[in-house]
DNA sequence: CTGAAAGCGCTTACAG
DNA sequence: CTGAAAGCGCTTACAG
């Protein structure tokens, strides 16, 4: 059925390093693991051997032998291609780094078997440990499943669950409240706000962040003034022609992320209502667009990569050392103002 | 220096469910591969003991003594994200329908060691096959280390390379020559172009394609015209106000990507220059943001889900069929007409 | 149609 | 500081 494995390459192994070195394979082993029980020498013998010959310890038989695979897992969901790549590439970084590769498990937040379909993979792949990814990570049957399955897993969300044994918390309330602070310091009084959808944290955070801050200005946010959206540009529109066509129309909108915030940003063009004379909109996330439109909006930046590469670290070390949970890590976000919001034209 | 091994979690393995079914393991091991040879009813016990201890085959085992790995590898760059994210989410499905995981390996274009890090890491996890994505694939050294690794791998570009086991190869000259007729078509004879990187063949063919079809129009596109990019906002934003501060400015402007066609209307706007009514803009990709700005941006569209299927399938076929290679698929991209296209205004 | 044995390439107590 | 043996959880000829 398959011809080619008789003309299967025949990669180096630890016993080809052994007999050329003259040692046996567990000195070899010692080598590979850095045992510092080994003569000066003979270990540089050994990594000699292994440059020549460019022998790479297989994986696979690692794991099975240490019980350990190197394999580190990443569960996300489909949407927001942008968010996962750039938090897919601080977490390979990392895991190179430390002789970890990364497998990738999207699933569906929908998916009512997603529990069997992770808890398969974990079995088939012996993962080491799991990043989970937002929104994923707001499942809360998932750091249960995990910690049943004894796999170290961390969990990157907006609120803390502490059935993770480590999580990264994104300080997404905080920052929805800088948001309203900025509104508000530019003199809008009219305020609106576009959420994404409630039934996540990412979204009732930022919605109470916002909210909260700006009762403290004595500014109502009136259930008129909240439209639902799911985080996609079709959301933004319908949000947008609501909120626009109000008869007391707002002059400052915050949507929930920046992709709703490009859409609210169309509406408003299509309407003739210049932005940011007469409109004020901002956005949350940093995406590549936000920048990119004109005028550039205003957002909240995540550190995405640093908060990749923190996670990362975090997994490793619960893999490697000996504590089975770490305290939490908490992230804060920053806003950058750009050509969006202006002070309320007279 | 690792309590936790002790209590690693004793998932249910092929032994068990040799022993729970009252047969051998090498029967139990005919039934995961799917072997004729079972007796049906013998067959029907032991597909119950396997799903009632939840029992899944540990892919590093089976590797280690089958030789193969179960694991596919994608190798891409850092650039893109959002191509990136969409070519992964179709790849890993066609992996999950058929057995597979997949191994994420971003590399850098630029690293000197990309062959040795590429072939340490085909050592390191033998990964059964490699998808490689653009730019990545255009790299000459690359499908030749492969092929002397004796891994099938799968080469995603604009142009063939014969070195690869297997390609597919996207219509980008075909594609931009489009863009051309569409520009000619709309009586537009001041036509420039915003280019990649031309040492990529991604940039170079859709220079090419363009040229080749506004020369039959005899619609020369002089070198003032032709502005290099580097698919950045920011080297868009520098080409565009290169072209729309000539003295005889284009009227139509093709830009290499999505990401510099929105740096071109960008500048527009800050020149004050309508769009379309003034000026015509298309890009290439139809990544996200072509639809969320204002006017939306007239660009081609390439299947990448599709793509990613289609590469994924066919390196599947590479492992478990016994060709040693597959003839070329060509790919056909369509051109999307939306409102950053317009008739030349008087 | 079914089974006992060897082996994939490593690591791990156990000796020395 | 170094080595011979067993074992991780599977598959693969080889027998029957």
């Amino acid at each position: 059925m398959n011809g080619r494995l008789a003309i299967l390459p025949h990669y180096a192994t630890i016993t080809d390093v052994a007999r050329a070195a003259g040692v046996s394979v567990r000195t070899v082993s010692r080598v590979l693991n850095k045992s510092p029980k080994v003569g000066e020498e003979t270990r540089r013998t050994i990594e000699g051997v292994i440059a020549n010959l460019g022998f790479q310890p297989s994986l696979r038989a690692r794991g099975l032998a240490a019980r350990r695979s190197f394999l580190l897992g990443v569960v996300q969901g489909y949407q927001n291609a942008h968010v996962v790549g750039v938090l897919q590439h601080g977490i390979v970084e990392v895991c190179s780094g430390a002789g970890y590769e990364l497998l990738v498990h999207p699933v569906s937040v929908q998916d009512p078997r997603l529990a069997d379909n992770l808890r398969d993979f974990v079995r088939r792949t012996h993962v080491d440990a799991l990043v989970v990814l937002p929104p994923v990570s707001e499942i809360a049957a998932i750091p249960r499943l995990l910690a049943r399955l004894s796999v170290p897993s961390v969990g990157i969300a907006a609120v803390r669950d502490p059935a993770y044994p480590a999580m990264l918390v994104t300080a997404e309330r905080d920052a929805a409240s800088m948001v309203a602070d900025h509104f508000v310091s530019l003199g809008h009084r009219r305020i609106a706000m576009v959420t994404g959808p409630m039934k996540f944290y990412s979204a009732s955070e930022r919605e109470q962040g916002f909210r909260i801050a700006l009762e403290r200005a004595d500014i109502l946010l009136p259930p008129s003034y909240v439209r639902e959206g799911n985080y996609s540009f079709e959301s933004g529109l319908a949000a947008a022609i609501g909120l626009l066509s109000l008869p007391d129309r707002p002059t400052a909108i915050f949507a929930g992320n920046d992709i709703m915030a490009a859409a609210v940003l169309k509406v408003a063009r299509d309407l003739k209502i210049d932005v940011p004379d007469k409109l004020s909109i901002a956005g949350f996330d940093d995406s590549d667009i936000a920048s990119m439109l004109s005028p550039a909006i205003t957002t909240i930046r995540r550190p995405l990569i640093e908060i990749a590469r923190e996670a990362t670290r975090r997994a490793i070390t619960l893999v490697e050392g000996d504590a089975h949970s770490l305290p939490d890590h908490h992230i804060a976000l920053s806003l950058i103002v750009r050509q969006s919001t202006a002070p309320l034209g007279n």
